[in-house]
RNA sequence: GCGCCCGUAGCUCAGUGGAUAGAGCGCCUGACUACGAAUCAGGAGGUCUGAGGUUCAAAUCCUCACGGGCGCACCA
C-alpha cells in the first residue's frame, strides 16, 4: 500500500513539474476513501490548488488522467476523475494480491516499520500508589501503556515500560497506621469509631496479619512511634507493590522498569533538583518557602518546592524522577496519568522546559474515568467507604481479552461506560469474540488442509478475482498503515477498528465462497489469502494482548 | 471564577479539513443437506448540542452560548 501510495504521489508531482505547476509533496495526500465505490486510493490535491492554477478543479483532474495511466503502468487498472475534483485510483488486483506472498514470507512482523530509527521511548503509566488493590482505571491505563509501548515497537522505537512507586511520604505513614491498628485488632482490641483518614479496606488486615507472622515478636504493641508506622508502612507498601505487580502480570501487562521514590530520596535526588533549579535561576524564597518559577513557563502559577515547615512537596521527588527519565537517554517520555492529575502538566512541563529539554519531548495523555455499567445502571465505587471494585476483580468477572478489548476500543482520553453484562457475555454479541471467531475459523480449515496435503504450495494470484476476495486483499494491505498510525497518533484503538473489519472481510468471504474446493489452484490460492488474514489477526491481537485460539 | 476533557443513531462509541457521517449493541426481515450460524445478506433509525465565523469544502479549525465530567493546595 505504501508503495502504491509513493508511486500515485510521484506520478502526480510529475505531472505538475511538467506543467509548471508549484505543489509541495507535502500537500499530495493519497489516502484511502472513507466509503467504497470512491476507487482504492483518492487524492484530493486538485481541489486544493485549483485556485492557485485558476482553473476548475475537475478540468484539471480530468487532464491528468492520461499521463498519470502512462506513468503507473500496471499498478493501476483505472483512475477517474470525480465529483468536484476527486482522482481515485483503481489498484489492479494481481498486485493487490502480492501482500499475501509478503505476509506469509513476514508472518508475524509483516507491517512492522523502521520509523522509530531505533529512537528510545520511555512509557510510564500506572504508577498507582502502593495503598490499595489496582482499580478500574489503572486497567484501563495499563492495557492502554502496555498496547502503546508494542505499537511503538513495531514501528522501531526501542519503547521501554515503567511503573513509579510512590512509597515514600505521608501515605505510607498513614499505611502504616493502618496496618498497626488492624494488627490491635488481631490482638483482640476493639478500634471503634474507625478513625477518621486512616484506610478502611480489609485488605489491610491481611497484612497486618502477613507483618505479625513474619514478626511475631519484635514490636510493641503500647507504644507505637513514627518508627514503626513507617516500618509497618514500607512493609505494607512493598506488600501491595508485589501484588499489584502480579495483577498486571496476569493482565498481561510486565514492566521494564520500577523505579521507586525512595530511591530517589535516598540518592539525594530532591536535594539536587532544587539545587539545579536554584543555579539556573528558576527558584525563589518567599514567605518562608521555596517555590519553583514555573510561570516563567506558561505555567498558572509558582510551585512551592520546599514548604515553610521544611518539608517538600510531593512535586519534588517527581521533578527529580522526570528529570532523570530524560538523563537516562530516553528521546521521548510519555507519561499516561490519571483523570485527576491534568493539574501537573503545566508545571512538569515548565520543568523539563526549565532544566533545557524540550518540552514537546514529553507528553503527557490524560486516561480518563471508567464507569462500570451493569444493565444500564452505574456500578458505584468509593475509596473512601472502602468499597471499590478492582481489577482483580474485573479480571475474574469478565476475562482478560474481553477487559483489555474493551479499554482498547475506546481513545483513551474520553470517559468511558465499561459495559459488565456485554463484556460478560461469552456470545456473539460480545465484540472480542468477533474477531478471535474468524482467527479460530481459519485455524480450523488450515488444520483440515493440511491433513490432506503436503505438497509445494504453488498459487496464483490471478485467480483471486472474486469482489469479497479482493475486499479481504485491499484489507490487509491496510495494515501497515493503520499500524503505523497508530503509532503517529498515540492511538491504540485504531488496532481493534481495523480488526474488526478485517474480520468482517473474511467472514463475508468465507460465507460466500468455499476455500477448500475440488479446484487445486484455487483452493490454495484461498487457503493462502486465508492464512494472510490469520498472521494479520495473530499480529493485531499480539499487540493488543489478547489470545488468539485455535478452537472456540 | 479559571483551566482541561467531552457533547455524533434508542444505548456505547469510531471518524486523518474532503464526496451520500460509520461500527457494535438493541429493534425488524431473511439465510445452515459441503470448510465452525460466536456467522452472513438486508432494513428502519441523524438538525453531528446551538449560534456565528474561516474555507472551493467543517462533525473536524476559530469565537460565543448551553449541557456533562474532572482539576484548580505550603495534600499525596
Amino acid at each position: 500500500m505504501d508503495i502504491a501510495r509513493e508511486s500515485i504521489t510521484r506520478a502526480i508531482e510529475s505531472w505538475f513539474t511538467a506543467h509548471d505547476i508549484h505543489a509541495d509533496s507535502e500537500r499530495i495526500e493519497v489516502d484511502v476513501p472513507s466509503e467504497e465505490g470512491h476507487g482504492d486510493l483518492t487524492s484530493s490535491i486538485c481541489l486544493k490548488i485549483a485556485k492557485s492554477v485558476r482553473k476548475p478543479p475537475r478540468a484539471l483532474a480530468e487532464d491528468m488522467l492520461p499521463e498519470l495511466h502512462k506513468q503507473l503502468g500496471e499498478l493501476v487498472v483505472d483512475i477517474e476523475a470525480a465529483g468536484p475534483g476527486f482522482l481515485n485510483f483503481t489498484l489492479a488486483t494481481p498486485w493487490l494480491a502480492e501482500v499475501i506472498n509478503d505476509i506469509r514470507a513476514q508472518g508475524i512482523l509483516y507491517g512492522h516499520s523502521r520509523w522509530g530509527q531505533g529512537k528510545r521511548i520511555l512509557i510510564e503509566f500506572v504508577s498507582a500508589n502502593p495503598t490499595g488493590p489496582l482499580v478500574i482505571v489503572s486497567g484501563r491505563a495499563a492495557a492502554v501503556g502496555d498496547t502503546l509501548a508494542r505499537i511503538f515497537r513495531a514501528n522501531g522505537f526501542i519503547a521501554d515500560r515503567e511503573f513509579y512507586v510512590n512509597n515514600a511520604g505521608n501515605q505510607i505513614i498513614k499505611l502504616g497506621q493502618a496496618i498497626y491498628l488492624r494488627m490491635l485488632e488481631l490482638h483482640g482490641t476493639k478500634v471503634e469509631p474507625w478513625p477518621e483518614g486512616i484506610y478502611p479496606g480489609e485488605y489491610i488486615i491481611d497484612i497486618a496479619r502477613n507483618y505479625l507472622e513474619k514478626h511475631p515478636n519484635d514490636w510493641s504493641l503500647s507504644s507505637p512511634d513514627e518508627k514503626l508506622y513507617v516500618e509497618l508502612g514500607d512493609f505494607g507498601a512493598e506488600y501491595l507493590r508485589s501484588f499489584q505487580e502480579q495483577i498486571l502480570r496476569r493482565f498481561g501487562v510486565e514492566f521494564e522498569n520500577w523505579i521507586y521514590e525512595k530511591d530517589l530520596r535516598n540518592q539525594g535526588a530532591p536535594e539536587s533538583i532544587i539545587e539545579r533549579l536554584g543555579k539556573l535561576g528558576w527558584v525563589k524564597t518567599e514567605e518562608g518557602a521555596k517555590w519553583f518559577l514555573s510561570t516563567r513557563f506558561g505555567d498558572d502559577k509558582d510551585r512551592v518546592l520546599v514548604k515553610s515547615d521544611g518539608n517538600y512537596t510531593y512535586f519534588v521527588p517527581d521533578a527529580a524522577y522526570h528529570a532523570g527519565k530524560f538523563e537516562r537517554g530516553y528521546d521521548w517520555v510519555i507519561d499516561l496519568l490519571g483523570p485527576d492529575h491534568h493539574g501537573y502538566i503545566g508545571r512538569m512541563r515548565a520543568l523539563v522546559e526549565a532544566l533545557g529539554f524540550k518540552a514537546d519531548h514529553l507528553e503527557m495523555m490524560i486516561i480518563q474515568l471508567v464507569r462500570l455499567v451493569r444493565n444500564g445502571e452505574v456500578v458505584r465505587m468509593s475509596k473512601r467507604g472502602g468499597q471499590f471494585v478492582t481489577l482483580e476483580q474485573l479480571i475474574e468477572e469478565v476475562g482478560v481479552d474481553p477487559a483489555r478489548y474493551f479499554f482498547l476500543e475506546r481513545a483513551p482520553n474520553t470517559p468511558m461506560d465499561f459495559d459488565l453484562g456485554l463484556a460478560e457475555l461469552k456470545s456473539n454479541e460480545n465484540p472480542v469474540y468477533y474477531v478471535q471467531y474468524a482467527a479460530a475459523r481459519i485455524a480450523s480449515v488450515l488444520r483440515q488442509w493440511r491433513e490432506s496435503h503436503h505438497d509445494p504450495f504453488v498459487w496464483n494470484v490471478d485467480l483471486l478475482a472474486e469482489p469479497l476476495e479482493r475486499r479481504l486483499l485491499f484489507t490487509l494491505a491496510r495494515y501497515p498503515d493503520v499500524l503505523k498510525r497508530a503509532a503517529i497518533d498515540k492511538a491504540p484503538q485504531y488496532l481493534p477498528k481495523y480488526l474488526t473489519e478485517l474480520a468482517a472481510a473474511f467472514h463475508s468471504f468465507y460465507r460466500q465462497h468455499r476455500i477448500l474446493s475440488e479446484d487445486p489452484g484455487l483452493t490454495m490460492a484461498r487457503v493462502a489469502l486465508s492464512e494472510a488474514t490469520l498472521w494479520i489477526i495473530r499480529s493485531g491481537l499480539g499487540l493488543m494482548g489478547i489470545s488468539v485460539p485455535e478452537t472456540m
